[in-house]
DNA sequence: AACCAAAATGAGATCGATCTCATTCAGTAG
DNA sequence: CTACTGAATGAGATCGATCTCATTTTGGTT
């Protein structure tokens, strides 16, 4: 309607010039250029990105997949990417899987015929994803945010998985605890989960302990009390159980408690992420905090780096144990009366 | 690269017919179908959306301003939105404000530059609002959410929010309490928190209680115990505190029970939004629910109505009171040696 | 007044699809 | 075998910007 033609005719000047007063106004005389910009003003011009982009074969879109926006460490992320991403002049296209690895080809080639400029993924599990070969092949630019890929050519934004749970082991081994568990969400479908759980297992066995098999819950966000029972036959009752993110800490102590287990009392609980709700609570959530914003906001850097054909070398970035009142010393160390055991 | 044109070449036909090929097949015969299909296999070629945008005029895009997706209101509703607009066809591209008023002119901006197809927006005010005089004057299709405009013909997707707080004091009312005071975030910037505290106010007034002023938060998602009791400058103490929404109910509750307040023994709570969160936590939150998944879906289905042309006539979704421990029946009826004073 | 480099401007192709309208093709009837 | 009809296909314009390269202006020199 309004294009850049209609602007330059009533400007009296070719579509060059007058697309070079949106684009290169020094190269414009000023008695033109105010023209222009009065004609512009005038006929309420609004530039086509889509021509521009078509053109110029670039979108300054990104595009970005995660699983569940619902999560706060992805809203977080969400959130920073945004913003980073804004000030560098891009925007965000946003899709969600539901941590469904099956869909994650076909929203990723979606957002490639939308030509975005670069893609920052959260997929299930970095270490057999068709969806990153075919990036890798197709050399699109991506980074993966909170996946942790063996491969070191890949991109990778991430804290230390396996060190992060090892340090939260030892945090509850330091306290006393013995019998500790694990509890995550669905482990086939999580590369983080299975080095969360390796971190797990190392610091049991530094301190001679038998790491138990994870207990795998149907949901990636939400335990259950049951559930949990169900996965333990023939252990002993638990002291302690670390959670393989936040939001499945949060639930699954509120399922204790409604089944009358006292936490940190009975059992303590530490969870993965650090979400700020957990500070809230009561008890306050025992926590590995991963620097979410951070995150989110180096994902856009390196991805921008990348675009510009840079070869930007990312260590891990660092994660930090948040005490919180949902763990506590061992209590009762020889008897272990209100202690869970199987049913 | 792998343009449409490649593609016919290699399959020895015009432009025309491959591009017919993937708009409308069955005006092709099957044996040129099959060798465009091929060719276009063997080319590995993926349509340009930029291309077919800025040739149909239609992108597909839905614009999304929402003000923080931390927040699990927006985040659910993000998610309920981007499920709704993919199956129709139709991707999200998200910008946040941060509740900045000021910003929402720009970003709206933006997103016409890039011709999205519409927009879903929550702002501040949608009294006053810059933006949506612009988008009405421009007749762009454009859906609110969670915002509750008193123009008629403007559509918005909420609850009756004036009706939905009402509820809830009459609710804290039947249980007893009469000191009833309403928290929220900065009312300036919100048309929403202004009707909640209308229905606080006409609650009371039914029973003869004059309405507090409402206590201001500085932040819309953070609410401090120190910030209340200065606020409470010549009031009685008070049994039970409505706010405008989940996330000041749950850290205010957090600060209470850090400075030594139970609650609901000495205070009762209730919150707005009904988010997942408050029921997993203890005490469980009691709180205004918004069905948030259906009012995300009937903001892509009202708007994708828009934009056919059609005239949707929307009414309030339905609220509902969710029951929760932290608030409960007034305790200690003739003391207040509990109740929180002004210091 | 003539000249020249530098500064402004313009003409036209281009990005990759879609759409209209004209043209060719295949199959059938006479 | 010719004519006719509907199905398939093709030619070329178009969406709205950008970019290159050619051309015109401008302003300063001599």
């Amino acid at each position: 309607m309004t294009d850049l033609l209609s602007v330059a005719k009533k400007a009296g000047v070719s579509r060059a010039t007058a697309a070079r007063v949106f684009s290169q106004p020094e190269l414009v005389r000023k008695t033109t250029l105010q023209r222009v910009l009065a004609a512009a003003e005038e006929l309420a011009f609004r530039p086509n990105r889509l021509a521009q982009q078509l053109r110029t074969q670039a979108t300054r879109i990104i595009g970005v997949l995660l699983p569940d926006p619902r999560n706060p460490v992805f809203a977080e992320q969400l959130l920073a990417m945004e913003l980073a991403a804004r000030q560098q002049g891009y925007a965000l296209l946003v899709t969600t899987t539901g941590y469904d690895a099956s869909q994650e080809l076909q929203l990723v080639e979606e957002m490639l015929c939308q030509r975005v400029d670069g893609l920052v993924l959260t997929v299930a599990d970095a270490e057999n994803s068709e969806v990153l070969a075919k990036l890798q092949r197709e050399s699109v630019p991506y980074v993966l945010v909170y996946n942790q890929p063996t491969d070191p050519d890949v991109q990778a934004i991430s804290v230390d998985n396996r060190l992060a749970m090892y340090d939260a082991a030892q945090y509850l081994l330091a306290l006393g605890h013995r019998q500790i568990g694990m509890v995550a969400g669905p482990m086939a479908q999580s590369d983080r989960a299975r080095l969360r759980y390796d971190g797990y297992c190392a610091a049991l066995r530094e301190h001679g302990i038998t790491p138990r098999p994870v207990i795998e819950m149907a949901s990636h966000t939400r335990a259950s009390f049951p559930l949990l029972q169900s996965h333990m036959q023939g252990n002993e009752g638990l002291t302690a159980l670390l959670c393989s993110n936040d939001l499945l800490a949060l639930s699954l102590i509120s399922d204790l408690q409604r089944h009358g287990h006292a936490v940190p009392d009975d059992i303590s609980v530490i969870g993965f992420d650090g979400i700020e709700l957990g500070e809230l609570l009561f008890p306050s959530l025992c926590s590995v905090v991963q620097p979410r914003e951070a995150i989110g906001r180096e994902a856009v850097a390196v991805l921008l780096a990348m675009m510009r054909g840079e070869q930007p070398d990312i260590g891990k970035l660092p994660h930090r144990l948040r005490p919180g009142e949902s763990a506590g010393p061992l209590q009762r160390p020889d008897t272990d009366a209100h202690r869970i055991r199987t049913r």
